[in-house]
DNA sequence: ATACTTAGTGTAAAAAAGACACTATACAAA
DNA sequence: TTTGTATAGTGTCTTTTTTACACTAAGTAT
């Protein structure tokens, strides 16, 4: 812990830590049944009775904006680089740290722990299975949580979820980034039952493949699912160059 | 000048200035003609040419959040309070900064020209007829100036611009918000216009009109326009109640 | 063999969107 | 006072999109 700590202010001497701006992640995952947070624990240990969960976040660093400081984050969290990230916006109340537990917290991780911190709070989405949890200097403990099981987070953390989970659904309905939260190759029923999670409703699944084909995103592999104790469902993946193209300039609807 | 810069000081010792945190606000107002913002020179002099312009913004204090640092700030613009305010994100490239004309603004406006802000950024829709424009401690001289024109502004505050535009107008496609640019009583010609401004396209009149009052948000008033050199158009006011729970909801889809 | 589970498919009815043209009424100009 | 000009206000038909709905196919498990 001591450990941890003087390495970080270690590095700050060297980089330059901004001790005004941090950057919190909201990051999503699918696991083919419901939607998951990333959250971690304070400390090793890993008593999870009464220990507060959070999302991970850190200072950011003089030298870098906000798009790479998130970027970071998320890559010594997880070691990917360059997947799927959105900024949600700003959240700075004065009082963001309200309980003694939050202030103890901060103590454990910050050198100033009274100063005033706006966070920029930004979300992600990413493939359960493809990604280790990396032990981080702001994360000695992470793992995956039920979205709907989510009732209480450090600081204004639950804020900053139930904003970035919004953002999530009304960005859903105007551009394919629901892929991001799959694997490369996907069956249209995973598909399917993702929006069916995001969206928190049942969608009728002949006029959800219709609509979604139409898009023309999506190429049949000739490769089909094993295993399954059921039809073997084909496996699709994304026409690249049709799918870039709708990211960028998005559809006008694509709600159910 | 000094005058002013001192008064400042003496007010951060005060109630505290967050010298690293910004506000920059993207005042949008429209004519009936086109959409219009907000900008501000440098200085008093108001030697047009070659004076940069920039959006209306300053530190936040430290006691205040982020949505109550803005009001603020159209407040001392404006006069107003509690107008239509939405938060776009936060900006903070570290060279955010960059002609040696910023440089020498900041100097003249910040006691750490070279410390490093965020900001973060929001806009907001108002009626430009109900609004005076006050001097105030950040905007000597402040202007309404047409979106159109506006190929240049200091620091990057045209970026920031740019993303306000492009959520106005994602937002104009689920939400009831354009009437926050309209006074009182307006014609649904006006309306119209309106939605042709910000969309920047010709929307044909009979469906528009069919469109919007099926959203059952607007009253028709006995009163009528006068002074017109063509057949008077009726006044409509919102619907207080539809308009209220139609603006949180949203809809699915008012684009066209 | 049978049960179970998900894959995969089409159609008809209802709703929404899009295209399109004329009359009415005020003022201005001649 | 006549004529021009500008915007208000209105309905229908066609096309597209949405919605609701039920059965067969192909694998595993028992």
């Amino acid at each position: 812990m001591e450990e941890i700590r003087k390495r970080r202010d270690e590095m700050m001497m060297k980089r330059g830590l901004n001790p005004h701006i941090s950057i919190d992640c909201v990051i999503f995952g699918f696991d083919f049944e419901q939607l998951n947070v990333l959250v971690i624990r304070r400390g090793v240990d890993k008593s999870k009775k009464k220990s507060r969960m959070a999302l991970p976040g850190d200072l950011i660093y003089d030298d870098e904006n906000l798009d790479e400081a998130a970027d970071r984050i998320l890559n010594e969290l997880t070691g990917l680089k360059g997947v799927f990230l959105e900024q949600v916006g700003a959240f700075g109340d004065p009082d963001r740290i309200k309980t003694d537990d939050d202030q103890e917290w901060l103590r454990s991780i910050r050198k100033k722990p009274e100063a005033r911190v706006v966070t920029v709070a930004y979300y992600s989405l990413l493939p359960m299975d493809n990604c280790k949890l990396l032990a981080s200097s702001f994360a000695l403990s992470a793992e995956w949580k039920p979205l709907k099981e989510i009732n209480e987070l450090a600081f204004d953390h639950l804020d900053i979820l139930k904003d970035s989970y919004s953002k999530l659904r009304a960005k859903l309905a105007t551009h394919p980034i629901g892929f991001n939260l799959l694997p490369e190759k996907f069956t249209l029923g995973q598909l399917h039952k993702l929006y069916e999670a995001i969206l928190e409703k049942d969608i009728d699944k002949r006029n959800f493949r219709r609509k979604i084909l139409k898009l023309d995103i999506l190429t049949q592999l000739e490769e089909k699912q094993t295993g399954v104790a059921h039809k073997p469902s084909r496996f699709v993946k994304f026409n690249e160059k049709n799918y870039k193209k709708l990211s960028e300039t998005g559809f006008d609807n694509f709600s159910f």
